[in-house]
DNA sequence: GGCTAGTACTTGGCCATACATAGTACTTTT
DNA sequence: AAAAGTACTATGTATGGCCAAGTACTAGCC
């Protein structure tokens, strides 16, 4: 047990809300979440994002059709489904609780 | 893939951050804990949070002391080492970052 | 004394996710 | 045709939260 590995495991779960944020606001690709996690210091690497991409497709919350590219391969462009959506709202809500729980903790100060 | 498991997921290392700040306070037993944990909306069961002090406590950031209880048996009161003082410090940085990153991302409203 | 109920803590197994690493497939450049 | 770059895939590992069953101690009761 080390102080990194609580953090990876902090990023547990955040991630998946954030990614379904990302392309809640309109179509994009991976290579584009990975640019935008990155500026906001969320770090991850292909290894993670495209595996759960993979996982969230699968439970019918993402669609993606192929885009033809100029420079290198076809990329996946993704999209919310209606299913992918009420995720989405119900863990903001989640986020939202989870912070303010960790707040209600934290904020308390030393019993004297 | 459901909803709750990804709330499941996102207490992740939460969790510990909230225990080692629940003993920094003072000193505390299981239950207390459970309590507090409790009160903030922090859902955690006892399968959950034994194990989680058996860890910490195996890791040097947590000791304990037997004292005996009026009803039932004795209790284990925990106390921060000087060791999970500085990961509790680390560990808000951590928690304060990624609330920030997350705040990044989801504040952004649709492109049109 | 033996029995039940309540409290406190322990243990073993299961599952899902983040990550590392290696690999496939397509396009462009030289 | 070979090399380099981009996009995506696949496999295996480690960890933590949870469930469920179990142990141990005390108190109250008959």
């Amino acid at each position: 047990m080390n102080v990194e590995n609580t953090q990876v495991q902090m990023r547990k779960g955040i991630l998946e809300y954030c990614v379904l944020h990302i392309i809640s606001r309109g179509e994009v690709y991976a290579s584009d979440m990975l640019d935008e996690l990155t500026a906001a210091k969320m770090i991850v690497v292909e290894g993670t994002l495209y595996p759960l991409l993979t996982r969230l497709k699968n439970a019918g919350l993402l669609e993606y059709k192929w885009v033809e590219s100029k420079s290198g391969p076809p990329r996946k462009y993704y999209t919310l489904t209606d299913k992918g959506s009420k995720v989405l709202e119900k863990l903001t809500k989640t986020w939202d609780e989870l912070v303010h729980s960790t707040q209600m903790i934290t904020s308390k100060s030393r019993a004297t």
